[in-house]
DNA sequence: TATAGTAATAGGAATTATTACTGATAAGGA
DNA sequence: TCCTTATCAGTAATAATTCCTATTACTATA
């Protein structure tokens, strides 16, 4: 993978914030540093880095996705009312250490990735 | 809640298939019953049935929302290669016995949903 | 330093999923 | 049965993402 002024911008911007962003706002942010970048190329580049495992995605409930260069396996929290999403580090589904914090969580959801037996067997 | 004819059948439709489908596989399966169905209806009482918590929703990475008339807390297991969705009851983090059935894991993503400290102190 | 081959880019058009709008219809209570 | 109002069908609009094309940048080799 090259290392393209565009794609280290893209990178440093996700890891210099511990926040969650979608596309278009890192082509914002990104566009400040590279005016003539397109929307296009942080598509592009956001779908390499997350191959790549130098970033993650978070999928939620609306319809965009988000994009976090913190990598450590963690739990997202997304709040239905200002839509910021957290990180929390706990892991398994006791989720009391959260509630105790003062988040009210209406429900949650765990999603694996990967290749099931079928497909596994026929390759 | 009005229980409509359509809504019915988009309800019933889920339930009577241990399966997970995107709004338009939903609105296919319901138009053989009622023809004159329109994408948006359906649209609109899937969103209602998920509010009232008569279905769930599943996020995934392709851009189209799954919903799943079985509603009892379980995990998804999103196949990249055959893109079949399929379901394991297994709690907390330790996903051996899906491993142990020929499942490859890549990444599992947990997200809860809820209302932040901050937003509960506000109202 | 040319040159060719490959990979990446900008910009915009196209695609896909979902939502919003409008006049007509029907569910459910009085 | 009648009335109110949520819901409906049909269609247009929006939003997120991907695709396409001409152009540019990088790399290795001569």
């Amino acid at each position: 993978m090259r290392l393209t002024h565009q794609r280290e911008e893209i990178l440093s911007f996700l890891r210099s914030k511990r926040a969650h962003y979608n596309a278009v706002e890192i082509y914002d942010a990104v566009r400040e540093r590279i005016p003539n970048i397109s929307l296009g190329t942080v598509y592009r580049n956001l779908g390499k880095l997350v191959e790549d495992g130098e970033i993650i995605t978070v999928e939620t409930d609306n319809r965009s996705i988000y994009y976090d260069g913190y990598i450590a396996p963690h739990t997202h929290f997304v709040c239905k009312c200002c839509s910021q999403i957290f990180d929390f580090e706990e892991e398994g589904q006791s989720f009391k250490s959260i509630s105790d914090k003062g988040f009210t969580i209406d429900k949650h959801r765990t999603v694996l990735y990967g290749t099931c037996t079928e497909c596994n067997e026929k390759n």
